[in-house]
DNA sequence: GAGCACTGC
C-alpha cells in the first residue's frame, strides 16, 4: 500500500506524494460534501501545501497561492499548474506522454464529463508507457470503486503484456471527510403527481414550520422555474402578511447577469430567500446561507440518438449521486434539511446509483477528432471508463468523413483534417472557416464563427420588455467575448496561411461558405404542411425553425441549420435559406440530384 | 412561439 499523507497529520516535507512504489491513488469524498469551488482541492488547499509553488494565471491558482502564502508564479521546487481536462488533452497534442508532469490529479472525476472520461482513458494509456507517473483521481465515494477497477484492469493487462516488473498494481482508495454539516432527509409518503405544485407547497410549509434559513429548490428548466416563481408569488399575495418575508428568486444560466447577482446578495434580516434553480446550483454555483433544499428528483439531461444524429434535452430522473449532491447543498452553513419530492422506497429501490456518463449521451465528432489527432487510430477499441455505443462512434466517423476531415482509412486528411483538429470548435464550423477563403469571405465567416461560439448575444424575449438596459449590458458583455474569440480564431487562420478577405456584402458567397460546413444539416419544407414543418434530407426527421430565427414564419423552401435544440419539437437554430443546387455543388459525394419522377408529382 | 450545465482558441 502506498504511503500517503493523511489530512490532519503532519505535513509532508518535500514531495506531494511520497509514494516510492508508484501506482494509482484514488481519493474519494462523499458527494454531498464536495465543494463546488474546486471539489477536493477546495478543501485541501489551505493545509496541504509545499515550500513553494508556481501557479499559473487562473483564479483558482491565485487563490491557492494566496492561501498557501506563496507568490503566484514564483520560481520554486515544485510547480503546480491548474488547468481543465480539455486543456490538458490539447497539451497532449504537443507532448503525448505529458512528460512535463510527474503527478496528475483529476478533480471531480465523478462528474463524468466527456473530457474527463477521455482524459482518464488517455492517462491510462500514458501510464503504460510511464509507470512512474502518479495519478490522483478524486471522485465521490459512489464512483471510486468503478474508477479503481478501470485502472486496475489496465494494470493487469500491461503486466501480462510486458516483462517490466511493475510495482503494486493495486490502486489505493483514500477517503477524505468533507466538512459539510449533517442534512436530515425527508421523503414524501406518497408519490406526487405534480412536482411543481408539490415544490411550491413544500416551500410554504418550510416557511411556516421551520426556523430561519434560505431555501433552494431544484427544478428542471426555465419554464418550470418561471411557473413556480409565479405560483409562489400568487400564493404569497393570497396567504398574506406572514408570507411577505419570502423573497422568491429564479436561477438558470439564461438569466441576465444582474438577475443572477441578486441570488448572491445576503438575505436581509427577517427575510427568507427562496432560490428556484436548475442544476446550475448543483455543481456550478454555490449559494451561501441555504439551510433547506427541496429536490424535485428531476433534471434536464442531454441524450443523443445516433440514428438521427440529434442531441436533445429531456426531463429525466436524477441519480442517487445527484440527489446526495443536492441534499449536501443544505449543509454548508449549519445542519440542514432536504425535502425530497419522491418516496424513500423510490430512492432506495428505483433510483440509479450513478448518472449515465456524458460520453454515452452525446454526439462524438469532437471527441473522435481529438483522439485521431493524438494518433489513436483504433477508436472503437479505445479503453474508455464507459464505452460509447458503436453506433455513435460510427456516426461520428461518417460525419467526419463526409466533411473531408477523415479519409477512407479513417485517418485525418492533410491539411484539412489536421487543421480542423487544431481549431477548438465544432468540426462543422471549423470546416466552414477553412472553406471560407474559397468563397472570398473569410472575414465575414470569421465573425459568424465567433458569434456561434457564444451562447447568445440576445437576451431572452421574455426579459426584454422590462429590462431593456440589462439586455444592452448583456449584449455588450457577449460582444466583447465574441471579439476576443474572433481574435484567437484569426491567429489560427493566419497560422494556416488563410488570408483575411471580405466579400463586400456578397451574401450568396457567405451562404455558400456556410454550406461547406453544414451541408449535412439541409432541410426542406414539407409542401403541404401548414405549420412550417421541415424534414432533414439525411434522416427525414421532422424539424421546425426556431421562433427566435428571423426566418421563423418566412419558411424558405430549403434551409441549412447550424444547431438543433430539441425540446418538445426539434427546433433549428441559426438557419439560412439556400438553393438545393448549392448542396450538390458543395458536397457531391454526399448529395446526388434525383430528377423528380413526374408520375409521382 | 421558445434555452440543463460546462469546456476549448
Amino acid at each position: 500500500m502506498s504511503r500517503f499523507w493523511k489530512p490532519g497529520s503532519e505535513k509532508p516535507s518535500t514531495l506531494l506524494v511520497d509514494d516510492e512504489e508508484g501506482g494509482v491513488v484514488f481519493l474519494s469524498s462523499s458527494a454531498s460534501s464536495a465543494s463546488s469551488s474546486g471539489g477536493w482541492l477546495g478543501r485541501w488547499r489551505a493545509t496541504y501545501w509545499l515550500h513553494s509553488a508556481q501557479t499559473f494565471g487562473c483564479p483558482v491558482a491565485s487563490r491557492v497561492a494566496e492561501e498557501a502564502g506563496v507568490k503566484l508564479g514564483e520560481e520554486g521546487i515544485t510547480m503546480i499548474k491548474f488547468l481543465t481536462d480539455g486543456v490538458l488533452i490539447r497539451e497532449m497534442m504537443e507532448d503525448p506522454l505529458l512528460t512535463k508532469y510527474s503527478v496528475i490529479m483529476v478533480d471531480e472525476a465523478h462528474e463524468r464529463s466527456i473530457s474527463t472520461d477521455m482524459l482518464l482513458g488517455l492517462l491510462k494509456k500514458i501510464q503504460r508507457r510511464r509507470p512512474e507517473l502518479r495519478l490522483i483521481i478524486s471522485s465521490a465515494t459512489i464512483e471510486a470503486r468503478s474508477m479503481s477497477t478501470f485502472f486496475n484492469i489496465r494494470r493487469r493487462n500491461s503486466l501480462l503484456g510486458s516483462s517490466d516488473d511493475m510495482p503494486d498494481p493495486e490502486p489505493a482508495i483514500l477517503s477524505v471527510e468533507g466538512k459539510g454539516y449533517t442534512v436530515e432527509i425527508h421523503y414524501v409518503e406518497e408519490p406526487v403527481s405534480d412536482y411543481l405544485q408539490a415544490a411550491v407547497n413544500t416551500v410554504l410549509l418550510i416557511h411556516e414550520k421551520e426556523p430561519p434559513g434560505d431555501i433552494l429548490v431544484f427544478l428542471t428548466g426555465q419554464d418550470d422555474i418561471d411557473t413556480a416563481v409565479k405560483l409562489l408569488n400568487e400564493e404569497i399575495q393570497h396567504l398574506g402578511r406572514h408570507y411577505f418575508d419570502l423573497l422568491i428568486l429564479p436561477l438558470y444560466s439564461g438569466l441576465p447577469r444582474t438577475d443572477q447577482d441578486l441570488i448572491f446578495t445576503p438575505t436581509s434580516k427577517g427575510k427568507r430567500k427562496v432560490v428556484i434553480s436548475t442544476n446550475i446550483a448543483e455543481t456550478s454555483l454555490t449559494l451561501e446561507g441555504v439551510v433547506y433544499v427541496v429536490d424535485s428528483g428531476f433534471s434536464k439531461q442531454k441524450c443523443y440518438n445516433p440514428v438521427s444524429d440529434i442531441e436533445s434535452l429531456v426531463v429525466a430522473p436524477i441519480s442517487k449521486a445527484s440527489a446526495r449532491q443536492r441534499a449536501g447543498r443544505a449543509g454548508r452553513v449549519r445542519p440542514g434539511k432536504c425535502f425530497r419530492l419522491y418516496t424513500e422506497e423510490y430512492y432506495l429501490n428505483e433510483m440509479q446509483a450513478e448518472g449515465i456518463p456524458e460520453m454515452q449521451r452525446s454526439n462524438l465528432v469532437s471527441c473522435v477528432i481529438q483522439l485521431k489527432a493524438l494518433g489513436i487510430d483504433n477508436i472503437l477499441g479505445f479503453d474508455w471508463p464507459a464505452s460509447p455505443s458503436p453506433e455513435a462512434m460510427i456516426r461520428a466517423l461518417e460525419v467526419l468523413y463526409s466533411l473531408g476531415i477523415l479519409d477512407e482509412d479513417a485517418k485525418l486528411t492533410v491539411p484539412i483534417g489536421f487543421q480542423v483538429a487544431e481549431i477548438p470548435l465544432d468540426p462543422m464550423i471549423s470546416k466552414m472557416l477553412l472553406s471560407a477563403n474559397d468563397f472570398g469571405c473569410s472575414d465575414e465567416i470569421l465573425t459568424i464563427a465567433s458569434f456561434l461560439s457564444v451562447q447568445s448575444v440576445w437576451v431572452s424575449v421574455r426579459g426584454v420588455k422590462k429590462e431593456f438596459d440589462e439586455a444592452k449590458l448583456r449584449f455588450a458583455a457577449a460582444e466583447k467575448k465574441v471579439i476576443d474569440i474572433r481574435g484567437q480564431l484569426l491567429r489560427l487562420m493566419k497560422g494556416f496561411g488563410i488570408p483575411l478577405k471580405s466579400c463586400e456584402g456578397d451574401m450568396k458567397a457567405v451562404r455558400k461558405a456556410i454550406i461547406a460546413g453544414s451541408f449535412a444539416n439541409a432541410c426542406h419544407l414539407e409542401e403541404y404542411s401548414q405549420n412550417g414543418m421541415y424534414k432533414t434530407t439525411r434522416t427525414s426527421q421532422e424539424v421546425y425553425i426556431h421562433p427566435s430565427s428571423v426566418l421563423f414564419r418566412v419558411n424558405p423552401k430549403w434551409v441549412v441549420y447550424q444547431s438543433l435544440v430539441s425540446t418538445d419539437k426539434h427546433y433549428m437554430r441559426n438557419v439560412i435559406a439556400i438553393e438545393p443546387s448549392w448542396l450538390t455543388e458543395a458536397a457531391p459525394h454526399f448529395y446526388q440530384y434525383r430528377t423528380p419522377n413526374p408520375a409521382l408529382s
